[in-house]
DNA sequence: GAGGTCTTCCGCCGCACGGTGGAGGGACTT
DNA sequence: AAGTCCCTCCACCGTGCGGCGGAAGACCTC
């Protein structure tokens, strides 16, 4: 059922989870246009197997605890312009989504994915295209609008979600508590929202802050 | 390296993930005194498969497309009261540990568990022990001290985290906004946070409500 | 040097938020 | 019948929050 020109698609799978790997190893394993020539459990090995091995694709897990996946698409995509890779997480907030297409990534995938998605988007990305599922695109195209806030905002973002009050982040941060409230005023009509509390659970399932 | 007394541990794994099936299959194929006897991709279908093959250990999601996790688990509980059963969740908010412990499950996992974690989950449980992380041990020691919320508050932490205001939520409801308030003051009281935002935050961390 | 953004800070204002104390009624168990 | 818990509502009060306008220095790019 190969609609690639090329006869087989040669994959390096980048994951520090042996259970995740192993299972993308044996869901394509049955599609005979695409076969795993190379496997990583961190960023900076993934891109010396990259190096080595030249895959066709590369699936690269973007959380992982030797090597940010991030740094590890940017290098891919500094030695080869070209490379086709598709990036992997397990949540789908779409700061990640952005960082990574961002460093180089055509391809985004959640690890709740199908099978039937994961060959999908295999075959479009190593074939030039590019995947993105489309309730992906959709929280993608909410944040094309928005203003994006600057590193002092994004900082007292940070800390609001850390249950911070004006008071205490103007202590924290060594600066006047009026500072504070511009900061927090001019964020949230960035962000488009009406007090702190949106701000902070926006921050949270877009991806922008993590948990604390 | 078997320390069981019976000679094989009889697996069966419920999830609706192909991949994350077959990740736990190849994994317990190197161990040679655990064996997956049957799979099953919704709750429902999972009773059936224990009731077909009565396994030594269930394996169970808790977040499926069809049927709860949490039912199933009470389901096969109600069967056998001494049934091995092992939850497991991408996420790791202490509600649903809580919930799923409750239900009848004696071990708990998420699905970033390396394969040593799994198979020692396994073995704990089949052989009638428990087996929580010690990092979500802690997280639910937190909980313990802690009040539990009432229906109606915890419905108003839900509109909490879905940004509205008291006035709003006084309106959501047709309830008196001094009612709202009176709620909301027992709510943080109760979580041990001093403001909306803090509960927010602490609510969607914990995984009492989704995040919207 | 002019324009832009970012950061810092001020005062003022209105309102939302959270706490306190009190009170009545409904549903439950003991 | 008494007790307990929850839900409902009131009034009052202090403070935190967020918006407004204005201003000044730092650091960019053009």
């Amino acid at each position: 059922m190969s609609t690639s020109s090329s006869t087989s698609i040669r994959l390096l799978v980048a994951d520090d989870h042996f259970l995740f790997r192993t299972g993308v190893v044996n869901a394509v394993e049955m599609e005979d246009d695409i076969e795993v020539i190379a496997e990583a459990a961190g960023g900076n090995e993934a891109v010396e197997q990259y190096q080595q091995h030249q895959p066709n694709l590369t699936l690269m897990d973007l959380r992982m605890e030797h090597g940010d996946g991030f740094e590890a698409i940017k290098s891919i995509h500094a030695i080869d312009e070209k490379a086709a890779i598709i990036a992997l997480t397990t949540y789908d907030g779409s700061e990640d989504i952005q960082r990574a297409l961002k460093a180089g990534a055509r391809g985004y995938l959640t690890k709740e994915a199908t099978t039937e998605e994961l060959v999908d988007a295999i075959r479009k990305v190593s074939e030039g295209g590019f995947y993105v599922p489309s309730a992906i695109r959709t929280r993608l195209a909410a944040r094309e609008g928005r203003e994006t806030l600057s590193r002092r905002e994004h900082e007292i973002l940070t800390l609001i979600v850390r249950g911070r009050s004006n008071k205490e982040i103007a202590s924290d941060l060594e600066i006047a508590e009026t500072t504070v409230k511009v900061h927090v005023s001019n964020a949230l009509r960035k962000l488009g929202v009406m007090d702190r509390t949106q701000a902070a659970i926006l921050a949270v399932r877009e991806g922008m802050v993590a948990v604390p």
